[in-house]
DNA sequence: CACTAGCGAGAAAACGCTTCCTGGACCCTG
DNA sequence: CAGGGTCCAGGAAGCGTTTTCTCGCTAGTG
């Protein structure tokens, strides 16, 4: 029943005939220590397969080599992009990934400070916490970097990429496809990005554009159940939040039998990796996903060590025209 | 700079005026304690903020409440939504999740290893090590499932999907559709569901089947660069491993000016979540993803609680005939 | 009423590391 | 040649918990 027992440092020291102060020179890659001693430790190490614990290490240096990540939710694809490219700056590290996933608003400071005792820092994708749980946060010293969200006043180092521009250049395409009457399907009103999106919506009423926010989310079956009302107010386009809300759309439309986008356009932001396969391909804003990845992790990296990163820009995203987007439909046929 | 202390058990302990240990019943619910000791005791963690120390609970009783998930993709969103369904399981359970990846296959025992002295056990997702590690892992007896992959002689419990059948229904559809020459795009040779699928599909000369296998692998890229050997077989229609290479086909087709399926049929499977938004939707299986993801973390608790679960039955898993498949076309026209 | 269970709480010993401190050996300098 | 540095390795003190052990009470029994 009893496995053999774990092997410790203590075994390590004794088979190489050192101290255990030694061993963990070695492992820590100390140059004071006697190279041939060095060897014999190593070859101890080897021998007796021995792994290190990581709570011990954790607990007695501090240092968890560990970084956690806190997300609104797992299973959307556009995280994982993020995380995919974080991932392998901290496996370069050596650093493990602890991922935590809040559900209820309000969670958010909770989880990350739960995890804060295990890991040496914190990766927040599109927090949506208020304000003051990122200062609490600040307030810790503890490396923490925000992604997708940016908010003055709170000194943390941020990584986001200009959400602004690229919706404005994306409405930019639809007033020159003659759209007017346009609906924005929202994402959470707590999303930093949501809010940015949907201010450059408004921002394009110089444009030409008039548009009518519907509350929605960024999930597939929230764009979907958002359509009828979007239909309500009779738009020739769907500016949705991200890919995930287009492609909802587009199929609820579908089942009322409009087409995208000869009756409406559709248009999506993120480009998650499917988008382009999307019948039609989603005419979306395509986010720098691994460069913001990486970024965050140099940034989470940079504060571990304690250096004074200075804020990087906004990242830019491009905007990619595919089919979901079309003239304007000029009679007003529709309840 | 130094930020205030972190509040220890030992300051609860202070300013409730009891021991720590007595601290330490009341966090683990012991009942030997007095109410209103315990009273006094919850009341100083909430003053004090208190937040227990992770690496030191790890440290000093061996549970570590976190469950390490090794898988071989992080971008693929087929592994996020049995991530997504087994961190409900987790999060109830007040565990946290670990996640690792690995890129070369190889490294798969390494990092499973490395990460094992900072959990109590182990999800292996779709693991494609050799049996001898799995045996490595099944002999050091810390509680490991294995998701998506099984193996006779090693004791470990798996859960895993009924492979082999659906890809049997699937190729009756294509067979019931007049299909006879059809190439299998095959997925890393290595994982057992690749295996499981082309058993399968070989199974189908019964109906009439006539295949072969070209190597690809599991992503859209592999699919797409596939698919112009795959051509070279002359097949009406294209069974790939999973939906990421389907989609990456049918790109690759569209771009020859092939359409599917009026000139070629296309399937999936697994049914990520976006599948059935592609163009066009794809014929596919539909993987129990969330049952899976939930499974897994059934067994996983009870194999932490050390109860000898009984190995449950392959999950079924669902043909779904979209729009990917047609019938077969009859004149041999292409190359 | 004396004696023994039984129970609840504190003291202290782990848990497996890191790191500070100490001391011996060696080398250099005056 | 004596004294003072330097360097390297070991001893030991933590790190913040859990858990075993112990001990003083209370209550129950004959």
């Amino acid at each position: 029943m009893k496995e053999r027992r774990r092997v410790t440092i203590r075994d390590v020291a004794d088979a190489a005939g050192v101290s255990v102060a030694t061993v963990s020179r070695v492992m820590s890659g100390s140059h004071t220590v006697n190279s041939d001693m060095a060897e014999r430790v190593r070859w101890a190490m080897q021998e007796l397969e021995y792994r290190p614990n990581g709570a011990a290490q954790g607990l007695a240096s501090g240092m968890h080599r560990s970084v956690g990540v806190v997300l609104p939710d797992l299973s959307n694809p556009y995280f994982n992009d993020i995380i995919k490219a974080t991932y392998v700056g901290a496996s370069r590290e050596q650093y493990r990934m602890l991922v935590t996933e809040w559900r209820e608003p309000g969670e958010e400071l909770g989880v990350s400070l739960d995890v804060l005792s295990r890991v040496d820092g914190l990766l927040l994708l599109s927090a949506r916490m208020d304000i003051d749980g990122l200062r609490d946060l600040a307030a810790r010293k503890v490396p923490t970097v925000l992604v997708n969200r940016v908010e003055l006043g709170v000194d943390l180092p941020m990584v986001a990429v200009d959400n602004f521009s690229a919706m404005l250049e994306l409405c930019q395409h639809l007033a020159s496809l003659g759209h007017r009457r346009v609906v924005y399907l929202a994402g959470s009103p707590s999303a930093w990005q949501n809010r940015e999106r949907w201010r450059a919506v408004q921002q394009a009423r110089i444009l030409g554009l008039d548009p009518v926010m519907v509350a929605a989310d960024g999930t597939i079956e929230a764009g979907f159940e958002a359509t009828d009302e979007a239909l309500s107010h009779d738009p020739t386009a769907l500016i949705a939040f991200n890919d995930l809300a287009a492609l909802g759309a587009i199929a609820r439309l579908r089942e009322l039998g409009l087409r995208t986008p000869a009756d409406i356009s559709v248009t999506g932001f993120d480009d998650v990796s499917l988008a382009r396969f999307a019948d039609p391909p989603l005419t979306t804003i395509v986010s720098p996903k691994a460069a913001l990845g990486e970024l965050a992790w140099a940034m989470f990296e940079a504060s571990l060590r304690g250096e004074r990163i200075e804020q990087p820009p906004l990242l830019r995203a491009a905007f990619v025209h595919r089919a979901s987007t079309g003239p304007a439909r000029t009679s007003r046929s529709r309840v």
